[in-house]
RNA sequence: GGCCCCAUCGACUAGUGGUUAGGUCAUCACCCUUUCAAGGUGGAAGCACGGGUUCGAAUCCCGUUGGGGUCACCA
């Protein structure tokens, strides 16, 4: 027994940016041929030409390529990339319209838009389901309308669309993987249209010519589309091919259960792109929602090699999943702290560039853009933040002075004594060595010595030191940012904050 | 409205006739602690409803309700 290869696709119409949904269609069509050692393509289906964005195409792109889902192949060059894009490819869906014509399975059709839209509420006023009614069907055809009636529009030059002729009678079985077996019955289907008047295919037929010319082997896409596979099945029973088999993937939801949709939040991957998510957590949550492994595991971390050995169609589940951005947070966070410090060296050195570029500061630059120092910083603050961003953003007293003082931690932390007690300690500090254990030393000696608590110098010095009264263990603060720094700041603070009164 | 899909904690889900219904996020409490995190411990929280089938249903069947998708010369 010969296996079929397998080969699936992501076929998006290039109508702006990457939905969050496409991204985890094209992930799970993604993972599922890799896992199977099978073929991902990717095919651009630009047939309505209306609704063409410029630049959506090298958004999706660079969308799909920032994700790591790279397609297997291409129609363009050797060695460029470039998906299939199907107005390339009007000549062979007309060749396959004309063929159902020729087989009486499609008619032309001269229907205006007007007259469709009479007929539909015509219809709709006696009560009945609006449905394409078939004025057009030529007496060989069953119908009234002469051929060479239809002959002499055609030759006019009269504006038509092909549709494919459904049959009186019939039930169609869809077997898909996700919803295993689904009955439709042909008469609720209408006369879809399979060519458009100004002569590209629809969707319906390009993407069954397509997937059957590519060799598809399993059609993995939303479940918007389960309602128009009897169609499609229509059309490989026309055609005499073989289906591929299906796959609907349940939707993703808005908060209030509704299908993800602007409006509610971000759904482009370039937004979670902005907001600076790395595509290790935006892959790994996506790829969470409707897949699991089962059987009592409780892993929520996959990267993206995990993902391709472990996915399994048959382990994605059938109902909608509401697209929760706090476990993205969580898992974002969660990847922070498991990345080596080097790897978010390099992704925060653009930032503090452009930081420093901006704004003015009172320390040595050379210190502060200096491997070793933010590596310390980082070093500090990566169970701390919760994108890498945020590392320049809140950890910014680790680069600039701070330019004022949290409100409500003056009200709290600043208290009469203290202007007196830390100008005393600053002499104190300027004859320790800042290093943790001796910078600890000294504070709580001093603390003792004057009959107070640690805690009385610790906030304030915080305070003083980065401006917020959150943050690193303070004596690893201190250390890292250094002592000129520290007793600037410090001396700077005594001046400018006035102790609040009660 | 017709057709179709779906239904376990607030969210993501495990579960395929017998479980104290499990995990993760979020949430709450406590511990740790100079703050914020991180970490640890513990808690609250769910099978939409009604009928069957069965000795026994979250699990199988039917119905109800609810939600969603789709009904274009858009994909």
């Amino acid at each position: 027994m010969t296996e079929t290869k397998i080969r699936t696709r992501f076929a998006p119409s290039p109508t702006g940016y990457l939905h969050v949904g496409g991204l985890r269609t094209a992930l799970y069509n993604y993972l599922f041929a890799k896992g199977n050692g099978g073929s991902f393509i990717l095919r651009l289906e630009d047939t309505d030409q209306t609704r063409i964005v410029e630049g959506a195409t090298d958004s999706l792109l660079n969308a799909l390529e920032w994700a790591g889902i790279e397609p297997d192949e291409s129609p363009r060059k050797p060695g460029k990339y470039g998906p299939y894009v199907q107005s390339e490819r009007l000549s062979i869906y007309k060749k396959y319209v004309d063929q159902l014509i020729n087989e009486k399975k499609a008619y032309y059709c001269f229907s205006t838009s007007e007259e469709l839209e009479e007929s539909r509420q015509l219809q709709l006023k006696q009560g009945l389901q609006p449905k394409y009614n078939r004025k057009w069907l030529p007496e060989d055809m069953g119908g009234s309308m002469l051929r060479s009636e239809v002959q002499k529009r055609l030759d006019a030059g009269e504006p038509c669309v092909v549709r494919m002729k459904v049959p009186e009678k019939r039930r169609l079985r869809l077997d898909d993987v996700i919803r295993n077996i689904v009955w439709f019955e042909a008469e609720t289907i209408d006369d879809q249209v399979l060519l458009k008047s100004d002569g590209f295919p629809t969707y319906h037929l390009a993407s069954v010519v397509d997937d059957h010319l590519m060799e598809i082997s399993h059609v993995i896409r939303g479940e918007e589309w389960l309602s128009s596979t009897p169609k499609h099945l229509l059309l490989y029973e026309f055609f005499g091919w073989e289906p591929p088999v299906f796959a609907h993937l349940p939707l993703l939801l808005n908060p209030d259960r509704s299908k993800l949709s602007k409006r509610q939040g971000d759904v482009a991957v370039e937004d979670y792109q902005a907001k600076g998510y790395s595509k290790e957590s935006l892959v790994n949550f996506v790829a969470l929602l409707g897949w699991n492994e089962g059987e009592g595991v409780e892993q929520e971390k996959y990267s993206m090699d995990e993902l391709i050995e472990k996915f399994k169609l048959e382990r994605v589940g059938k109902s909608g999943a509401v697209f929760n951005i706090e476990k993205l947070n969580w898992l974002e966070k969660e990847y922070i702290k498991a990345t080596d410090n080097r790897i978010l060296l390099q992704k925060i050195k653009p930032l503090l560039e452009t930081a420093l570029a901006e704004k003015e500061t009172e320390m040595d630059r050379s210190t502060i853009s200096s491997d070793d120092y933010l590596l310390a910083m980082i070093e500090l603050m990566k169970e701390r933040v919760n994108f890498v961003s945020e590392f320049v953003s809140f950890g910014s007293y680790f680069f600039f002075d701070p330019a004022s003082y949290e409100e409500s931690a003056v009200q709290k932390r600043w208290k009469e004594n203290t202007p007196d007690l830390l100008s005393e300690f600053l002499s104190v500090l300027n004859d320790t060595e800042f290093k943790v254990d001796p910078l600890e030393e000294a504070l709580k000696a001093f603390a003792q010595e004057k009959e107070v608590k640690n805690a009385a110098l610790i906030h304030p010095i915080r305070l003083a030191v980065s401006g917020v009264s959150f943050g690193p263990s303070l004596y690893h603060m201190l250390e890292v940012i250094g002592k000129e720094t520290c007793l600037r700041r410090i001396e700077k603070a005594i001046k400018t904050i006035t102790v609040p009164t009660a």
